[in-house]
DNA sequence: AAATGCAATGATAGCGCTGTCATTATCGCT
DNA sequence: AGCGATAATGACAGCGCTATCATTGCATTT
């Protein structure tokens, strides 16, 4: 039983005899062998690793991501190294190059905004990269996720709907997407005919619920007449219903509030929070099986996939 | 300028002339060269990697331990391999498997309520483990938390100061430190002479915010005179607090809500929550310096460090 | 000038696996 | 019986690093 026989009994065991097989995982259990696979790496030059950078995850929307993808790599046998930017590009370069030396096999990365430096660093790297959340139609770039500027549309136009002609726009964090969104909020009432700058409130804070109350007296102190708000993220929203909740403001009569990603709460909140239900999980999932079938060679139908998003109109808006 | 000059440049900079180390990392810059894990890790016998354990991440109090963790391993050169068994043993063992295969110097795992085939893989792995959010004072174990059981019972007291006399306890997901924080109430409600059965509502579901609305609904159905309900945590506290908005319950009038964990969320809802506030980004923290220590073959002043709580009362109760 | 010590650099082997090619055993077919 | 095809197993080198020991160069001491 040579030492190469053990490695196929692991890695193709039908390309091992039955007898065999078992005699060596009985082996490997009493031994408490376990391959290293540091090891295995070096040897096949495929380090059945891969990399994902998110920017967060404190914010919920990256953890559902995160186990979307996690579940699919899993089942392939490959292991996921996940890596936190903090939505800074500087430390996502850190991490890139940290990553790097685990020689993964693919990575996976939130959105396009990495610096010069990081972008040579993964193309000298030679692995492929699939890009999630946003959607850049480039040669050679893949991407899974959704439009955020139509998403910020509908939103914006089911408000108008509604009738609300003074509608706000609230963000914090001002991470590229938040200014997609932004930008298609800003868009729509452009069109409508309806922006007034002093009822956008951009901060570069991180959010969070707090900060929503607070975005929202600061609204409502340069802009008392807004009859609608709509907020880049839910946990901003939420912050808001309460704030209102504070200060007996009616929602959604005297004020529609809106949110953006669906955040499981966002439903049972009082009243309910109209909001973007957004394919989070699934990004992660579609964007995963794209990585796997680039790093076994294989080339993709589409290099886009767009996975859209869903108005969720409820109480409050 | 040999390989080995090269290998000493990157892992011990001031052993190598300055002019050499200049050259080299010129050299390294400009061929996109990065050192390979894999191959260190084989030649050294010390993979630099960590495994981390834990049940979940939609859970904000591991997302907030894990951050502690990395941020201590991150300066100290050490990558952490995170992995999430979703409250599950069976998951767990098989993730201690896996990442045993990475040869990791050491391993941070949530609880000790795994199964006697994970302990004896650990033990046979031979590297230090250290204990997070429970703790154990035991021969040998490493553990670094505060007693779920006392802060528990600091709740029940509270709201027995408060004047409750017929105290509620809501759970669910009911792992072992939630059973532990039902134990803590019932010991002190036991002891005033009050505990009555049917105030306690436990299922194993997951816990939401839409859960607690849910569950706080069956148990005013169950115990109608209830003047006050603990929740184990504070999703489900905060589900409560609208499910009593909804229903027109005055919070604390009617009904005193208390929680757990002390999310960002919880002072700022209406009324905000009554909670315990849980050291668990600290914990991450302790936890990474005692498996250092561990790592690099000193003794540990103590093996267990309890980091304690702290009580928040606010408006709820 | 010789001896000593230390800093800087190099040569070599080997970590635990797997890619590749070679060998042996087994089976069905003419 | 002889042949080729296929399955099962093995030998061996080498992946990219680092532990270890050896060597060189140079300053300091006697």
């Amino acid at each position: 039983m040579s030492t190469i026989t053990v490695s196929r009994a692991f890695r193709w065991p039908d390309k091992v005899s039955e007898d065999l097989r078992k005699r060596i995982h009985q082996a490997a259990d009493d031994l408490g062998y376990v391959r290293n696979r540091a090891a295995s790496a070096l040897a096949s030059n495929r380090s059945m690793n891969i990399a994902v950078l998110v920017p967060s995850l404190s914010n919920s929307v990256f953890v559902d991501t995160v186990t979307g993808i996690e579940k699919v790599f899993r089942t392939h046998g490959y292991q996921m190294l996940m890596g936190v930017n903090h939505y800074n590009s500087e430390e996502e370069e850190a991490l890139v190059r940290a990553y790097l030396a685990f020689a993964p096999d693919g990575m996976l990365v939130t959105g396009f905004n990495y610096r010069e430096a990081t972008r040579q660093l993964l193309d000298q790297a030679g692995i492929p990269i699939v890009h999630m959340m946003e959607l850049a139609d480039r040669e050679g770039a893949y991407s899974v996720g959704f439009s955020q500027e139509a998403a910020a549309q509908a939103m914006t136009e089911h408000l108008l709907s509604k009738g609300h002609r003074r509608i706000a726009f609230v963000a914090s964090q001002l991470d590229p997407r938040t200014l997609a969104r932004n930008r298609g909020y800003r868009d729509t009432v452009i069109k409508a005919g309806l922006y007034e700058s002093h009822r956008e409130v951009l901060v570069p804070d991180q959010s969070s619920v707090a900060l929503g109350g607070a975005l929202l007296r600061r609204l409502l102190e340069q802009a008392p007449d807004t009859d609608a708000v709509f907020f880049c993220n839910d946990d901003l929203a939420q912050g808001a219903l309460f704030e209102c909740l504070r200060r007996g403001i009616q929602v959604p009569e005297q004020l529609a509030v809106a949110g953006f990603n669906d955040l499981p709460m966002s439903e049972c909140t009082v009243p309910s929070l109209t909001t973007i239900a957004t394919p989070r999980y699934e990004i992660g999932v579609q964007a995963a099986h794209m990585l796997l079938s680039l790093i076994e060679g294989q080339t993709v139908p589409r290099n886009m996939i767009d996975l859209g998003f869903q108005l969720r109109a409820r109480e409050s808006a």
